[in-house]
DNA sequence: AAGTGGTCTAGACCACCCT
DNA sequence: GGGTGGTCTAGACCACTTA
Protein backbone atom coordinates (compact mmCIF):
# COMPACT_ATOMS: atom_id res chain seq x y z
CA UNK A 1 0.00 0.00 0.00
CA UNK A 2 1.30 3.54 -0.96
CA UNK A 3 2.02 5.68 2.05
CA UNK A 4 0.46 8.66 2.88
CA UNK A 5 2.85 9.93 5.56
CA UNK A 6 4.93 13.25 6.11
CA UNK A 7 7.12 11.62 4.01
CA UNK A 8 5.08 12.91 1.57
CA UNK A 9 4.68 15.82 2.47
CA UNK A 10 1.04 15.18 3.17
CA UNK A 11 -0.11 16.43 6.26
CA UNK A 12 -2.24 14.05 8.20
CA UNK A 13 -3.93 16.14 10.84
CA UNK A 14 -5.68 12.89 12.19
CA UNK A 15 -4.30 8.93 12.42
CA UNK A 16 -5.35 7.32 9.24
CA UNK A 17 -8.36 4.80 11.28
CA UNK A 18 -9.51 8.16 12.46
CA UNK A 19 -9.99 9.56 8.96
CA UNK A 20 -11.86 6.50 8.08
CA UNK A 21 -14.08 6.46 11.17
CA UNK A 22 -14.91 9.67 10.17
CA UNK A 23 -15.83 9.13 6.60
CA UNK A 24 -17.82 5.67 7.52
CA UNK A 25 -19.35 7.70 9.85
CA UNK A 26 -20.56 10.08 7.33
CA UNK A 27 -21.82 7.76 5.23
CA UNK A 28 -24.52 6.69 7.99
CA UNK A 29 -25.43 10.32 8.42
CA UNK A 30 -25.80 10.73 4.79
CA UNK A 31 -27.59 7.90 4.24
CA UNK A 32 -25.45 6.21 1.56
CA UNK A 33 -25.25 3.79 4.00
CA UNK A 34 -28.53 2.63 5.23
CA UNK A 35 -29.61 1.64 8.13
CA UNK A 36 -29.73 -2.30 8.15
CA UNK A 37 -27.03 -1.96 5.51
CA UNK A 38 -24.07 -4.35 5.15
CA UNK A 39 -20.99 -3.15 4.67
CA UNK A 40 -17.57 -4.52 2.50
CA UNK A 41 -15.97 -6.66 4.49
CA UNK A 42 -12.61 -5.31 6.02
CA UNK A 43 -10.70 -6.34 3.43
CA UNK A 44 -12.85 -4.18 0.86
CA UNK A 45 -12.94 -0.99 2.78
CA UNK A 46 -9.24 -1.14 3.62
CA UNK A 47 -8.17 -1.36 -0.57
CA UNK A 48 -10.57 1.58 -0.69
CA UNK A 49 -8.96 3.59 1.76
CA UNK A 50 -5.95 2.94 0.76
CA UNK A 51 -4.44 1.66 4.27
CA UNK A 52 -4.24 -2.47 5.73
CA UNK A 53 -7.39 -4.28 7.08
CA UNK A 54 -5.77 -4.08 10.83
CA UNK A 55 -5.91 -0.12 10.53
CA UNK A 56 -9.99 -0.43 9.38
CA UNK A 57 -10.84 -2.92 11.81
CA UNK A 58 -9.55 -0.19 14.84
CA UNK A 59 -12.03 2.28 13.05
CA UNK A 60 -14.56 -0.61 12.71
CA UNK A 61 -14.70 -1.44 16.29
CA UNK A 62 -14.84 1.75 17.27
CA UNK A 63 -18.14 2.52 15.60
CA UNK A 64 -19.13 -0.63 16.80
CA UNK A 65 -18.30 0.61 20.30
CA UNK A 66 -20.19 4.18 19.71
CA UNK A 67 -23.43 1.41 18.89
CA UNK A 68 -23.45 2.69 15.26
CA UNK A 69 -22.37 -1.00 13.47
CA UNK A 70 -23.04 -4.56 14.19
CA UNK A 71 -20.50 -7.14 13.38
CA UNK A 72 -20.54 -10.74 13.75
CA UNK A 73 -18.58 -13.60 12.75
CA UNK A 74 -19.58 -15.41 9.28
CA UNK A 75 -22.13 -13.04 8.84
CA UNK A 76 -20.34 -9.55 8.56
CA UNK A 77 -20.73 -5.74 9.49
CA UNK A 78 -24.26 -4.02 9.20
CA UNK A 79 -25.06 -0.59 10.35
CA UNK A 80 -27.39 -1.00 13.49
CA UNK A 81 -30.93 -0.37 12.93
CA UNK A 82 -31.45 0.11 16.62
CA UNK A 83 -34.24 -1.90 16.99
CA UNK A 84 -33.36 -4.46 19.08
CA UNK A 85 -35.21 -4.16 22.78
CA UNK A 86 -32.33 -2.47 24.48
CA UNK A 87 -31.03 -0.37 22.28
CA UNK A 88 -34.31 1.04 21.38
CA UNK A 89 -34.94 2.60 24.64
CA UNK A 90 -31.02 3.48 25.27
CA UNK A 91 -31.97 6.89 25.98
CA UNK A 92 -34.93 6.10 27.70
CA UNK A 93 -34.39 5.42 31.91
CA UNK A 94 -37.36 5.26 33.27
CA UNK A 95 -37.64 2.17 35.52
CA UNK A 96 -40.34 0.60 37.78
CA UNK A 97 -38.91 -0.80 41.13
CA UNK A 98 -37.35 -4.17 40.13
CA UNK A 99 -35.55 -2.51 37.22
CA UNK A 100 -37.75 -3.09 34.54
CA UNK A 101 -38.87 -0.84 31.50
CA UNK A 102 -41.56 1.13 31.77
CA UNK A 103 -43.56 0.75 28.53
CA UNK A 104 -44.63 3.41 27.76
CA UNK A 105 -47.30 3.90 24.67
CA UNK A 106 -48.24 7.57 23.42
CA UNK A 107 -51.84 8.31 24.47
CA UNK A 108 -52.00 12.41 23.15
CA UNK A 109 -49.96 13.76 20.37
CA UNK A 110 -49.59 16.74 18.88
CA UNK A 111 -47.93 18.18 16.45
CA UNK A 112 -47.22 22.03 15.04
CA UNK A 113 -45.00 23.69 13.14
CA UNK A 114 -44.09 27.57 13.88
CA UNK A 115 -41.06 29.82 14.46
CA UNK A 116 -38.36 29.45 16.40
CA UNK A 117 -38.90 30.66 20.36
CA UNK A 118 -35.34 32.62 21.38
CA UNK A 119 -34.91 29.28 23.83
CA UNK A 120 -35.51 27.28 20.46
CA UNK A 121 -33.12 29.60 18.53
CA UNK A 122 -30.36 29.04 21.34
CA UNK A 123 -30.08 25.57 21.13
CA UNK A 124 -30.64 24.48 17.31
CA UNK A 125 -28.90 27.12 16.03
CA UNK A 126 -29.36 31.09 14.08
CA UNK A 127 -30.07 29.31 11.16
CA UNK A 128 -33.27 27.67 11.73
CA UNK A 129 -35.90 29.06 10.43
CA UNK A 130 -39.10 27.28 11.58
CA UNK A 131 -39.41 24.29 14.03
CA UNK A 132 -41.51 21.64 14.28
CA UNK A 133 -42.72 20.66 18.15
CA UNK A 134 -44.37 17.67 19.02
CA UNK A 135 -46.39 17.07 22.56
CA UNK A 136 -47.00 14.18 23.82
CA UNK A 137 -48.87 12.63 26.88
CA UNK A 138 -47.66 8.85 27.58
CA UNK A 139 -49.08 6.19 29.63
CA UNK A 140 -48.13 3.02 31.21
CA UNK A 141 -51.02 0.34 32.37
CA UNK A 142 -53.43 2.66 31.90
CA UNK A 143 -51.73 5.54 34.06
CA UNK A 144 -50.47 8.77 32.37
CA UNK A 145 -46.63 9.17 33.86
CA UNK A 146 -45.21 11.39 31.94
CA UNK A 147 -45.89 14.73 29.56
CA UNK A 148 -43.18 15.65 26.65
CA UNK A 149 -42.89 18.72 24.47
CA UNK A 150 -40.41 18.25 22.28
CA UNK A 151 -38.43 20.62 19.04
CA UNK A 152 -36.92 20.16 16.11
CA UNK A 153 -35.36 21.76 13.39
CA UNK A 154 -38.26 21.39 10.59
CA UNK A 155 -35.78 21.08 7.61
CA UNK A 156 -34.42 18.24 9.50
CA UNK A 157 -37.51 16.05 9.31
CA UNK A 158 -39.55 17.63 6.30
CA UNK A 159 -42.56 15.54 6.05
CA UNK A 160 -42.69 14.17 9.56
CA UNK A 161 -46.68 15.89 9.70
CA UNK A 162 -47.51 12.97 7.10
CA UNK A 163 -46.14 10.49 9.44
CA UNK A 164 -48.63 10.23 12.36
CA UNK A 165 -49.48 8.87 14.94
CA UNK A 166 -45.49 8.34 15.15
CA UNK A 167 -43.88 5.83 16.47
CA UNK A 168 -43.79 5.24 20.24
CA UNK A 169 -39.22 5.44 20.25
CA UNK A 170 -38.63 8.33 18.40
CA UNK A 171 -35.15 7.74 17.39
CA UNK A 172 -35.01 4.77 15.24
CA UNK A 173 -37.72 6.63 12.97
CA UNK A 174 -35.90 9.68 13.00
CA UNK A 175 -32.76 7.20 11.71
CA UNK A 176 -34.90 4.88 9.13
CA UNK A 177 -36.57 7.71 7.96
CA UNK A 178 -34.40 10.84 7.88
CA UNK A 179 -31.27 9.53 8.58
CA UNK A 180 -31.21 11.67 11.43
CA UNK A 181 -28.89 9.52 13.94
CA UNK A 182 -29.31 10.55 17.90
CA UNK A 183 -26.04 9.74 19.45
CA UNK A 184 -25.87 11.78 22.33
CA UNK A 185 -28.13 13.81 24.82
CA UNK A 186 -27.45 15.82 27.54
CA UNK A 187 -30.17 16.05 30.82
CA UNK A 188 -30.79 18.47 33.25
CA UNK A 189 -32.53 17.06 35.95
CA UNK A 190 -34.63 19.07 38.81
CA UNK A 191 -37.28 18.55 40.90
CA UNK A 192 -40.60 20.70 40.62
CA UNK A 193 -44.08 20.77 41.67
CA UNK A 194 -47.48 19.85 39.09
CA UNK A 195 -49.31 22.73 38.44
CA UNK A 196 -52.87 22.83 37.93
CA UNK A 197 -52.21 21.51 34.12
CA UNK A 198 -49.69 19.29 34.74
CA UNK A 199 -51.70 17.45 37.22
CA UNK A 200 -54.87 17.30 35.08
CA UNK A 201 -52.71 15.80 32.01
CA UNK A 202 -50.96 13.44 34.86
CA UNK A 203 -53.90 12.04 36.72
CA UNK A 204 -52.03 13.61 40.01
CA UNK A 205 -53.06 16.08 42.70
CA UNK A 206 -51.82 19.64 42.04
CA UNK A 207 -48.45 20.19 44.03
CA UNK A 208 -47.13 16.74 43.15
CA UNK A 209 -43.34 15.84 43.41
CA UNK A 210 -42.31 15.62 39.56
CA UNK A 211 -39.03 14.85 37.70
CA UNK A 212 -38.51 17.63 35.02
CA UNK A 213 -35.89 16.66 32.47
CA UNK A 214 -34.75 19.10 29.82
CA UNK A 215 -32.84 17.17 27.42
CA UNK A 216 -31.02 18.36 24.18
CA UNK A 217 -30.00 15.65 21.51
CA UNK A 218 -27.04 15.76 19.26
CA UNK A 219 -26.57 14.19 16.32
CA UNK A 220 -23.57 12.46 14.69
CA UNK A 221 -22.12 15.53 13.29
CA UNK A 222 -22.89 16.49 16.75
CA UNK A 223 -25.38 19.29 16.07
CA UNK A 224 -27.65 20.02 18.53
CA UNK A 225 -30.94 18.69 16.71
CA UNK A 226 -33.37 18.40 19.47
CA UNK A 227 -34.49 20.64 22.49
CA UNK A 228 -37.17 18.52 24.66
CA UNK A 229 -38.80 19.39 28.46
CA UNK A 230 -40.29 16.46 30.47
CA UNK A 231 -42.36 16.05 33.59
CA UNK A 232 -42.29 12.66 34.86
CA UNK A 233 -44.43 11.02 37.93
CA UNK A 234 -41.95 8.89 39.68
CA UNK A 235 -44.40 7.30 42.50
CA UNK A 236 -44.02 3.99 40.11
CA UNK A 237 -41.38 4.46 38.60
CA UNK A 238 -38.19 6.19 38.79
CA UNK A 239 -35.02 7.50 36.45
CA UNK A 240 -32.46 4.84 36.41
CA UNK A 241 -28.65 5.71 35.42
CA UNK A 242 -25.54 3.51 35.75
CA UNK A 243 -22.29 6.32 35.86
CA UNK A 244 -18.78 4.65 35.14
CA UNK A 245 -15.65 5.63 36.37
CA UNK A 246 -14.84 6.12 31.99
CA UNK A 247 -18.12 8.43 31.93
CA UNK A 248 -16.07 11.82 32.27
CA UNK A 249 -13.08 10.70 30.55
CA UNK A 250 -13.66 10.67 26.60
CA UNK A 251 -16.34 13.18 26.63
CA UNK B 1 6.38 -17.37 22.62
CA UNK B 2 5.10 -20.54 23.71
CA UNK B 3 1.64 -20.69 22.33
CA UNK B 4 -1.08 -22.46 24.81
CA UNK B 5 -3.59 -22.55 22.61
CA UNK B 6 -6.08 -25.74 21.96
CA UNK B 7 -2.94 -27.70 20.45
CA UNK B 8 -1.33 -28.22 23.58
CA UNK B 9 -4.85 -29.04 25.38
CA UNK B 10 -5.13 -26.24 27.50
CA UNK B 11 -8.60 -24.67 27.40
CA UNK B 12 -8.68 -20.73 27.19
CA UNK B 13 -12.31 -19.91 28.62
CA UNK B 14 -11.00 -16.04 27.83
CA UNK B 15 -8.95 -14.72 25.14
CA UNK B 16 -5.69 -13.79 26.67
CA UNK B 17 -5.80 -10.03 26.21
CA UNK B 18 -8.74 -10.69 29.01
CA UNK B 19 -6.89 -12.73 30.80
CA UNK B 20 -4.09 -10.40 31.11
CA UNK B 21 -6.68 -7.72 31.50
CA UNK B 22 -8.29 -9.47 34.59
CA UNK B 23 -4.99 -10.34 36.38
CA UNK B 24 -3.77 -6.62 36.06
CA UNK B 25 -6.68 -5.03 36.84
CA UNK B 26 -6.51 -8.11 40.52
CA UNK B 27 -3.48 -6.27 41.16
CA UNK B 28 -4.71 -2.86 41.09
CA UNK B 29 -7.80 -4.56 43.49
CA UNK B 30 -5.50 -6.08 45.54
CA UNK B 31 -2.96 -2.73 46.14
CA UNK B 32 -0.10 -4.85 44.57
CA UNK B 33 0.01 -1.83 42.62
CA UNK B 34 -1.39 1.14 43.95
CA UNK B 35 -2.93 4.20 43.07
CA UNK B 36 -0.45 6.32 41.30
CA UNK B 37 2.38 3.40 40.33
CA UNK B 38 4.15 2.74 37.57
CA UNK B 39 3.75 -0.47 35.44
CA UNK B 40 6.50 -2.06 33.64
CA UNK B 41 6.57 -1.38 30.05
CA UNK B 42 4.89 -3.45 27.37
CA UNK B 43 7.40 -5.32 26.41
CA UNK B 44 7.94 -6.45 30.16
CA UNK B 45 4.47 -7.17 30.57
CA UNK B 46 4.26 -9.35 27.62
CA UNK B 47 7.36 -11.37 28.43
CA UNK B 48 5.99 -12.08 32.04
CA UNK B 49 2.27 -12.91 30.64
CA UNK B 50 4.02 -15.14 27.44
CA UNK B 51 2.03 -13.03 24.80
CA UNK B 52 3.06 -10.93 22.74
CA UNK B 53 3.12 -6.82 22.86
CA UNK B 54 0.20 -6.52 20.52
CA UNK B 55 -2.25 -8.39 23.47
CA UNK B 56 -0.79 -6.87 26.36
CA UNK B 57 -1.42 -3.42 24.76
CA UNK B 58 -5.10 -4.45 23.90
CA UNK B 59 -5.46 -5.27 27.19
CA UNK B 60 -4.25 -1.84 28.76
CA UNK B 61 -5.87 0.15 26.37
CA UNK B 62 -8.87 -1.76 27.85
CA UNK B 63 -8.02 -0.53 31.08
CA UNK B 64 -6.74 2.83 30.02
CA UNK B 65 -10.92 2.92 28.47
CA UNK B 66 -11.93 1.84 31.65
CA UNK B 67 -10.48 4.75 33.80
CA UNK B 68 -7.74 2.78 35.78
CA UNK B 69 -4.56 3.72 33.92
CA UNK B 70 -3.17 6.94 32.21
CA UNK B 71 -1.05 6.00 28.95
CA UNK B 72 1.55 8.48 27.92
CA UNK B 73 4.44 8.07 25.17
CA UNK B 74 7.69 9.19 26.69
CA UNK B 75 5.92 8.67 30.07
CA UNK B 76 4.80 4.69 30.55
CA UNK B 77 1.64 3.82 32.02
CA UNK B 78 0.40 4.26 35.90
CA UNK B 79 -2.57 3.66 38.26
CA UNK B 80 -4.98 6.44 38.07
CA UNK B 81 -4.98 8.32 40.79
CA UNK B 82 -8.53 9.52 39.96
CA UNK B 83 -7.03 13.34 41.83
CA UNK B 84 -7.48 15.51 38.55
CA UNK B 85 -10.39 17.64 38.73
CA UNK B 86 -12.57 16.14 36.36
CA UNK B 87 -12.19 11.88 37.32
CA UNK B 88 -12.25 13.17 40.99
CA UNK B 89 -16.12 14.14 40.70
CA UNK B 90 -17.03 11.97 38.11
CA UNK B 91 -19.83 10.20 39.52
CA UNK B 92 -20.83 13.81 41.18
CA UNK B 93 -23.45 15.25 38.44
CA UNK B 94 -24.53 18.70 40.18
CA UNK B 95 -23.80 21.48 37.94
CA UNK B 96 -25.09 24.84 38.19
CA UNK B 97 -27.58 26.69 35.14
CA UNK B 98 -24.27 27.41 32.87
CA UNK B 99 -23.08 23.41 33.43
CA UNK B 100 -20.22 24.18 36.25
CA UNK B 101 -19.78 21.81 39.02
CA UNK B 102 -21.30 23.12 42.13
CA UNK B 103 -18.07 22.23 44.51
CA UNK B 104 -19.45 21.03 47.26
CA UNK B 105 -17.78 21.15 50.98
CA UNK B 106 -19.18 19.30 53.88
CA UNK B 107 -20.37 21.04 56.90
CA UNK B 108 -21.67 18.22 58.93
CA UNK B 109 -20.51 14.70 59.19
CA UNK B 110 -21.43 11.78 61.29
CA UNK B 111 -19.58 8.30 61.41
CA UNK B 112 -21.46 5.28 63.16
CA UNK B 113 -21.10 1.91 63.50
CA UNK B 114 -23.82 -0.66 63.85
CA UNK B 115 -25.88 -4.10 63.09
CA UNK B 116 -26.95 -4.01 59.05
CA UNK B 117 -30.90 -3.10 58.50
CA UNK B 118 -32.49 -5.45 56.51
CA UNK B 119 -32.00 -2.98 53.47
CA UNK B 120 -28.13 -3.04 54.50
CA UNK B 121 -27.61 -6.82 54.08
CA UNK B 122 -29.86 -7.41 50.64
CA UNK B 123 -27.24 -4.55 49.17
CA UNK B 124 -23.94 -5.16 51.26
CA UNK B 125 -24.49 -8.97 51.23
CA UNK B 126 -25.60 -11.66 53.86
CA UNK B 127 -22.12 -11.94 54.84
CA UNK B 128 -21.64 -8.76 56.13
CA UNK B 129 -21.25 -8.20 59.94
CA UNK B 130 -21.55 -4.71 60.44
CA UNK B 131 -21.77 -1.27 58.25
CA UNK B 132 -20.17 1.72 58.67
CA UNK B 133 -22.38 4.85 58.26
CA UNK B 134 -21.36 7.87 57.24
CA UNK B 135 -24.08 10.85 57.17
CA UNK B 136 -22.96 14.43 56.25
CA UNK B 137 -24.70 17.51 55.10
CA UNK B 138 -22.48 19.42 52.01
CA UNK B 139 -22.99 23.13 51.14
CA UNK B 140 -22.23 25.96 48.08
CA UNK B 141 -21.33 29.63 48.75
CA UNK B 142 -23.05 28.86 52.77
CA UNK B 143 -26.10 27.10 51.14
CA UNK B 144 -26.48 23.60 51.79
CA UNK B 145 -27.95 21.49 49.30
CA UNK B 146 -27.75 18.21 49.88
CA UNK B 147 -28.34 15.75 52.58
CA UNK B 148 -26.55 12.11 52.13
CA UNK B 149 -26.52 9.31 54.19
CA UNK B 150 -24.20 6.13 52.89
CA UNK B 151 -23.35 2.52 54.70
CA UNK B 152 -20.34 0.42 53.60
CA UNK B 153 -19.41 -3.04 54.47
CA UNK B 154 -17.10 -2.18 57.91
CA UNK B 155 -14.68 -4.64 56.79
CA UNK B 156 -13.88 -3.00 53.66
CA UNK B 157 -12.40 0.45 55.22
CA UNK B 158 -10.94 -1.11 59.07
CA UNK B 159 -9.76 2.04 60.44
CA UNK B 160 -11.65 4.83 59.02
CA UNK B 161 -13.14 6.62 61.53
CA UNK B 162 -9.32 7.45 62.55
CA UNK B 163 -9.03 9.57 59.55
CA UNK B 164 -11.87 12.02 60.63
CA UNK B 165 -12.77 14.24 59.05
CA UNK B 166 -13.09 12.70 55.84
CA UNK B 167 -12.58 14.07 52.70
CA UNK B 168 -14.98 16.16 50.65
CA UNK B 169 -14.29 13.38 47.79
CA UNK B 170 -14.81 9.75 49.27
CA UNK B 171 -13.78 7.63 46.41
CA UNK B 172 -10.38 8.18 45.71
CA UNK B 173 -9.95 8.44 49.96
CA UNK B 174 -11.20 4.77 49.43
CA UNK B 175 -8.98 3.88 46.76
CA UNK B 176 -5.36 4.79 47.89
CA UNK B 177 -6.12 4.36 51.58
CA UNK B 178 -8.19 0.81 51.55
CA UNK B 179 -7.32 0.05 47.72
CA UNK B 180 -11.27 0.05 47.40
CA UNK B 181 -12.02 0.78 43.50
CA UNK B 182 -15.41 2.24 43.22
CA UNK B 183 -15.89 1.48 39.28
CA UNK B 184 -19.75 2.14 38.93
CA UNK B 185 -22.71 3.44 40.78
CA UNK B 186 -26.61 2.75 39.94
CA UNK B 187 -28.58 5.59 40.84
CA UNK B 188 -32.64 5.68 41.07
CA UNK B 189 -33.37 8.85 41.21
CA UNK B 190 -37.47 10.23 42.07
CA UNK B 191 -38.80 13.53 43.11
CA UNK B 192 -39.82 13.94 46.92
CA UNK B 193 -40.95 16.49 49.19
CA UNK B 194 -39.13 18.37 52.18
CA UNK B 195 -40.28 16.53 55.23
CA UNK B 196 -39.43 18.95 58.75
CA UNK B 197 -36.16 17.18 59.23
CA UNK B 198 -34.75 17.58 55.62
CA UNK B 199 -36.39 20.93 55.41
CA UNK B 200 -33.78 21.89 58.66
CA UNK B 201 -31.01 20.64 57.15
CA UNK B 202 -31.24 21.88 53.76
CA UNK B 203 -32.53 25.62 55.06
CA UNK B 204 -36.16 25.51 52.91
CA UNK B 205 -39.20 25.32 53.41
CA UNK B 206 -41.25 22.27 54.40
CA UNK B 207 -43.06 20.83 50.85
CA UNK B 208 -40.14 22.30 48.78
CA UNK B 209 -39.65 19.30 45.94
CA UNK B 210 -36.63 17.75 45.98
CA UNK B 211 -34.52 15.32 44.39
CA UNK B 212 -33.86 11.56 46.23
CA UNK B 213 -30.97 9.80 44.71
CA UNK B 214 -30.60 6.60 45.51
CA UNK B 215 -27.19 5.40 44.96
CA UNK B 216 -25.53 1.87 44.93
CA UNK B 217 -21.80 1.68 44.04
CA UNK B 218 -19.94 -1.37 42.94
CA UNK B 219 -15.96 -2.26 43.09
CA UNK B 220 -13.76 -3.39 40.65
CA UNK B 221 -15.02 -7.11 41.11
CA UNK B 222 -18.40 -6.00 40.51
CA UNK B 223 -19.48 -6.25 44.38
CA UNK B 224 -21.88 -3.86 45.76
CA UNK B 225 -19.98 -1.98 48.64
CA UNK B 226 -21.62 1.57 49.12
CA UNK B 227 -25.55 2.11 49.48
CA UNK B 228 -26.65 5.45 49.47
CA UNK B 229 -29.52 7.74 50.06
CA UNK B 230 -29.39 11.84 48.88
CA UNK B 231 -31.74 14.02 49.09
CA UNK B 232 -30.68 17.52 46.48
CA UNK B 233 -31.96 21.21 46.23
CA UNK B 234 -32.56 21.94 42.64
CA UNK B 235 -33.37 25.85 42.95
CA UNK B 236 -29.93 26.81 41.99
CA UNK B 237 -28.37 23.43 40.59
CA UNK B 238 -29.32 20.66 38.43
CA UNK B 239 -28.60 16.67 37.98
CA UNK B 240 -26.96 16.71 34.57
CA UNK B 241 -25.90 13.72 32.75
CA UNK B 242 -24.89 12.73 29.25
CA UNK B 243 -26.21 9.71 27.81
CA UNK B 244 -24.76 8.02 24.78
CA UNK B 245 -25.98 5.78 22.99
CA UNK B 246 -23.43 3.29 23.28
CA UNK B 247 -24.36 2.97 27.08
CA UNK B 248 -26.80 0.44 26.46
CA UNK B 249 -24.62 -2.24 24.10
CA UNK B 250 -21.62 -3.10 27.10
CA UNK B 251 -23.83 -2.62 29.94
C1' DA C 1 20.19 9.78 23.68
C1' DA C 2 17.26 6.36 25.44
C1' DG C 3 12.83 4.73 26.42
C1' DT C 4 7.89 5.00 26.09
C1' DG C 5 3.44 4.52 24.02
C1' DG C 6 0.91 5.59 19.20
C1' DT C 7 0.29 4.11 14.62
C1' DC C 8 0.47 1.03 10.82
C1' DT C 9 1.47 -3.06 8.34
C1' DA C 10 1.46 -8.10 7.00
C1' DG C 11 0.30 -12.47 7.82
C1' DA C 12 -1.21 -16.53 10.56
C1' DC C 13 -4.84 -19.47 12.59
C1' DC C 14 -9.40 -19.92 14.62
C1' DA C 15 -14.64 -20.16 15.36
C1' DC C 16 -18.64 -19.11 13.41
C1' DC C 17 -22.30 -18.62 9.79
C1' DC C 18 -24.25 -19.41 5.51
C1' DT C 19 -25.39 -22.05 1.39
C1' DG D 1 -16.60 -24.98 1.50
C1' DG D 2 -15.99 -20.29 1.29
C1' DG D 3 -16.30 -16.07 3.62
C1' DT D 4 -16.62 -13.38 7.79
C1' DG D 5 -14.92 -11.27 11.92
C1' DG D 6 -11.90 -12.57 16.39
C1' DT D 7 -7.43 -13.38 18.12
C1' DC D 8 -2.52 -13.29 18.13
C1' DT D 9 2.02 -12.46 16.53
C1' DA D 10 6.15 -9.84 14.76
C1' DG D 11 8.18 -5.98 13.35
C1' DA D 12 8.49 -1.24 11.49
C1' DC D 13 8.55 3.82 12.10
C1' DC D 14 7.00 7.87 14.62
C1' DA D 15 6.25 11.55 18.40
C1' DC D 16 6.82 12.48 22.77
C1' DT D 17 8.94 12.71 27.46
C1' DT D 18 12.64 12.58 30.45
C1' DA D 19 17.15 12.95 31.70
Amino acid sequence: MRKENKKTGVLLAQPLYKRAEIEMTNRIATGKWEAGAQLPNEFALADEFGVSQGTIRKALMAMEHRGLLTRRPGRGTVVCKTTSEESLYSFFRLRDADGRMVVPSPVVEAVEFGEPTSEETRILGESCPKVVRLARVRENNGRPFVVERMSFDARDCDGIESDLPLPSSLYPYLHERFSLVIMKVDESITAALADPELAKSLQVEVGTPLLRIQRIARDLADRQVELRESYYRTDFASYQIQLTRSDGADA
